[in-house]
DNA sequence: CTACAACTTCAAGTTCACTTGAAGTCAAGA
DNA sequence: TCTTGACTTCAAGTGAACTTGAAGTTGTAG
């Protein structure tokens, strides 16, 4: 088998045709045409739906995956150094992504072990201690309890 | 300043006012109001819309946070194990979301170094490998060149 | 050759997460 | 008191990323 259909791709890719076809429209993926026009994608079109998905992963959205594969030569092949750019870039904004997640899952994992669900003083949950300000009756940590002044 | 007005919490948060109210529609925080009808956030709200952020960042959506801090009891101030509960299920979420982009990230250093930006063997990109497999003349790794069927 | 699933295009609809605008009210300084 | 910027609500608009539906065509198995 040469060549996918769309269904095959979307099958393989687990991505729907119709985002298949959607992506088609922004430049993201290619297809041939059959007599009957019909979309015919190559073996590699899987590959750059993984890599569309992979740089959505990353948080860049299609345009800019767009723009990024439009910073590789049209006219000529890519050299290393334009493959180089492209997957720098990416790789950064990957290390800054990363580095953000881990700093946030830090902060979770001291938040469990630290003791500070005794209530009063994690910085990262409690978000509602002004409402153990306002009284000393029973606090409510998320202060889904509204406090109404019921006239 | 016991109290923050919507544009002092925006400010400090780096959150717009309309996105705040937004939040609010979706008792993702709260607050209380002047004789006025105006918002009155404790300086609580601050770590709440960071929260709420963080959670963004970690991939959910605000329905989902909402749905995470509704996990916690509105009737009776939340156990540790409460907290437990919730942040363990975040924790995971965000292994599970370094784990993809640290692979990412491998891939892409691979890529970088391993000689396959010569053209031909990329796993990652050299996404239209097929259009070598057209034929013999250059070959363009992104297949923008497109080959037209010109009668 | 026929049936039928899979395909085609195009327009419109959906969800998310907000933003913008209109029309009006509040709060604080000169 | 006046002014002015910050606030209020509500409805509608936005952009991203698709999905859905209609109406018609194609490809293939029987």
């Amino acid at each position: 088998m040469e060549l996918l259909t769309i269904g095959e791709l979307a099958d393989r890719s687990g991505v729907a045709t119709s985002a298949l076809r959607f992506y088609e429209t922004k430049g993201l993926i290619e297809s041939e045409r059959t007599a009957g026009n019909q979309r015919r994608y190559p073996r590699a079109a899987l590959r750059r739906v993984s890599l569309v998905r992979a740089a959505q992963e990353v948080g860049l959205s299609l345009g800019e995956v767009a723009e990024a594969l439009e910073t590789l030569p049209h006219d000529r092949t890519p050299t290393k150094s334009d493959w180089e750019k492209l997957s720098r870039s990416w790789r950064k904004r990957l290390d800054r992504q990363i580095g953000e997640l881990q700093a946030l899952r830090n902060d979770l994992t001291d938040c469990i072990g630290c003791g500070c669900l005794s209530l009063k003083s994690c910085a990262i949950f409690n978000p509602a201690d002004a409402i153990a300000e306002r009284g000393s009756g029973p606090r409510y940590l998320l202060g889904d309890e509204k406090i109404q002044p019921t006239g």
